[in-house]
DNA sequence: GCAAAAGTTCTAGCGGTGCTAGATTCGTGA
DNA sequence: TCACGAATCTAGCACCGCTAGAACTTTTGC
């Protein structure tokens, strides 16, 4: 049992290490940066190392994002316990979701922009988009008033997801950013 | 003066064969399939003619993009002068806004998407998408209150473009689509 | 009318991509 | 110590966007 498991939990950290240095590589200098080649060079094996880990590129990008998932929760969460009402806890939600989304771009276009498959709406990965998603909706909650609370979070959601990323794509200018989102809170709140 | 007017003419011709050619194989296949060995093959002339007329394959798509921002003002003012009210102004124009983006989705990945700058801040080519952009704020006027209606149109269109983005992306389940639209546009009109 | 010049379009190829078959090297157990 | 099985690499496939230079066509000057 112990050569087994040894070899099992070198596999799982090469297999972190991937995932770090592409996610390393990406933020640095965008996903069309990211190679197999210029990957597997980073980690210091050959490519065919990194099939033997993931499928192709895009299982590697899905990786990437589900560490994402995890790291948006946390920042939401702690924006959202750290408020003083409930306004300023949607508000809060709101800024932390650009902020992020701002800090860690290649990061967020791996969870939200990619084309390829996650499994949303399945039960598997989901466990951090769930718990981000969550937090989301508690501090949507108190403005809810009849509506349904998992579709008015999704539109509040969607709504900062358009901003962010139009945004970043040069189709809103950046400096009135944070007034687009007071007006955008605003109406959430009545 | 003869001749030299036919060649640019066929030239011009050429060129609309070209974007025409590529927007319907972006249609039918997704971007990922329009190459330019593929898209040549289309129009039935060899690679190089396409860098005649662009400069590469982003410029192809920016010109898909711009024929594209008409089509949209188009619906948008359709859907705008028809509505009895204020009301179903907006609402009209959000209902437009998403079907056409369910309608030509590479269409509308290559407007609003794609990564390449397009000239959004400036003033040359923009008529079309102001146009698009007026409508948009034409409808969101009677709802502004005291905010700022450019700012405020930024954020509804932002919302849109937020909610068929994740859908399309399989991130929200498109059964709920418009009730999602309907609890956006309950908080823009307040 | 015809060769030279100008302009246009093509063939062929560069360096890159994601991905993989088959050779090779390595750690392991008898 | 050595044969075996697993892990890893080398080398290559078909494709990508893009371009230099050859080949062809059209216009021009005589």
């Amino acid at each position: 049992m112990s050569i087994q498991t040894r070899r099992e939990r070198e596999r799982a950290e090469r297999e972190k290490l991937i995932v770090t240095a592409a996610r390393e590589l990406a933020e640095a200098e965008g996903w069309e940066a990211v190679t197999t080649r210029r990957l597997a060079e980073a980690v210091e094996y050959s490519q065919p190392v990194l099939y033997s880990h993931f499928k192709g590129k895009d299982a590697i990008m899905r990786a990437v994002a589900v560490e994402g998932f995890a790291d948006l929760a946390e920042d939401l969460r702690a924006a959202r316990t750290t408020a003083r009402d409930a306004v300023s806890a949607l508000a809060g939600v709101g800024a932390a979701y650009a902020a992020f989304a701002e800090r860690c771009p290649a990061l967020y276009d791996a969870m939200f922009r990619q084309n390829v498959d996650l499994p949303f709406a399945t039960l598997e990965v989901p466990a951090a988009l769930r718990a981000g998603f969550d937090e989301l909706a508690e501090a949507v909650r108190p403005h809810a008033r009849g509506d349904d609370l998992g579709l008015l979070t999704e539109t509040y959601w969607a709504a900062l997801h358009g901003l962010v990323t139009l945004t970043r794509g040069g189709r809103l200018p950046r400096e009135q950013h944070d007034r687009r989102l007071a007006l955008l809170l605003a109406r959430f709140t009545g």
